[in-house]
DNA sequence: CTGAATATTTACAAAAGCGTAAATTGCTTA
DNA sequence: TAAGCAATTTACGCTTTTGTAAATATTCAG
């Protein structure tokens, strides 16, 4: 049985490797960056999982996860984001607050418990920040996002998630008036200094570039006239 | 902020006074047997527990909580049954399953996750074990509960708890016919060994009085006649 | 290709939690 | 009251996870 300590170690592996430009592999520097521990500490924690065969390590080398540590990895991924979706669809929680008590709640041993919980919200195919949740095989449903960022004048979509996690950030989103799933219409781009223009139910703001790329949006489709508006 | 440990000493502890005979103090080889640990293991922590002023403890005494000891261990107790009526209601898991998951969710450090889950579940009296549920300012109802072994020939009655919480007798209790809330009826006590019969949904059956004694029973009372019968 | 900056590792050390074995205390009983 | 026994405590040691400081390896710039 793994320590908190260890499943935040594959947690961080697997972090980097997707974060990374397709390199897969992180040093040991980066990793005790990522879990705010001193080099010398993920060093020794580098060593004792591979002793457990979980990641793959050699003397003043990259490391990586091993199939078995990925396996694990995005075992602890998934329940991180099902516990979010709970928070944030069953108990109100808000955006930004989701998170920090899903950390604690990733590290529950209960194989029953998740694939319950993950029945009881519907089988979710993304957490409420946007990011897909892998299912019970470990599989992850990896469609490439496009930014608020990237957007023409004139386009409109729905928020799907964010890059961003911070609480700043999230209160910010909140503050502008989006949501998860709120629509809005990209109304202008300064071609000066790159300023967003966009409209949210009706009220205008102005986003930078920045913010804008940590909006993730899903372009929106006139699918079937309407659809039902629930509210 | 208390590590894992020390908060299932402080619940070992409130366990301890509640079952005792009213004396709420414990000893160091009782405290040490609850929690599978040594005894000089256990004094270690009475201790730290002392300095940290959540414990009166003093050297060859008995040991019990103070009330700031107290106040915490509650909120323990309340988050555990908080999490199995989660687990049992919510998540379809069975009576004797809900109590080990419970133990690891009952760590989790959040007070606005407790208290939206409290509203979440409705507020509930009492866990699928029929053991009353703190309430948000750690009052209890400590309401005295009747068991199977004390009710008459002829007596309706459903379950409203058990006492013995071990997976063995709960497995049993199913086998029985019995569950939270299901109605069941006193048909005949043998003078001779004390066995009691009764009838579960038709079915008849005959229980000891050492299995009627974890049986906790609330009296049915015919109050407007009926009342749904929900299959 | 060499020297300096950077990354990585080794060699301690500390705190938490647990165990073993050997005192020590206190209670009971003869 | 004194012995004996159970409860309790002390003294050490082990493992995990973390840190500091110093050594060592690698890499990159000139």
């Amino acid at each position: 049985m793994l320590s908190f300590t260890e499943e935040n170690y594959l947690k961080a592996l697997l972090k980097l490797a997707w974060e990374g430009d397709g390199s897969e592999e992180a040093g040991t520097n980066d990793i005790a960056r990522e879990l705010n521990v001193k080099p010398a500490t993920a060093n020794d924690m580098l060593k004792k999982l591979k002793e457990k065969k979980l990641v793959s390590y050699k003397r003043y080398g990259k490391s990586s996860l091993t199939a078995a540590g990925r396996r694990l990895g995005i075992e602890i991924v998934r329940k991180h984001r099902l516990w979010e979706t709970f928070l944030f669809e069953k108990l109100g929680f808000s955006w930004d607050e989701v998170h920090e008590v899903a950390e604690q709640l990733e590290h529950i041993k209960s194989a029953k418990l998740v694939n319950k919980l993950d029945q009881f919200l519907g089988y979710p195919a993304v957490d409420p920040h946007g990011d897909a949740i892998p299912n019970a095989k470990g599989e992850i449903n990896l469609q490439q996002r496009k930014t608020l960022a990237e957007q023409a004048v004139g386009m409109r979509c729905t928020v799907a998630g964010v890059k961003d996690n911070t609480a700043a950030f999230l209160q910010y989103v909140d503050k502008v008036g989006l949501a998860i799933n709120q629509q809005l219409t990209v109304t202008s781009v300064q071609p000066y200094d790159g300023l967003i223009e966009i409209e949210v139910d009706g009220k205008r703001s102005s986003v930078s570039p920045q913010f804008a790329e940590n909006i993730i949006v899903q372009p929106l489709v006139n699918k079937a006239a309407g659809g039902r508006s629930k509210k």
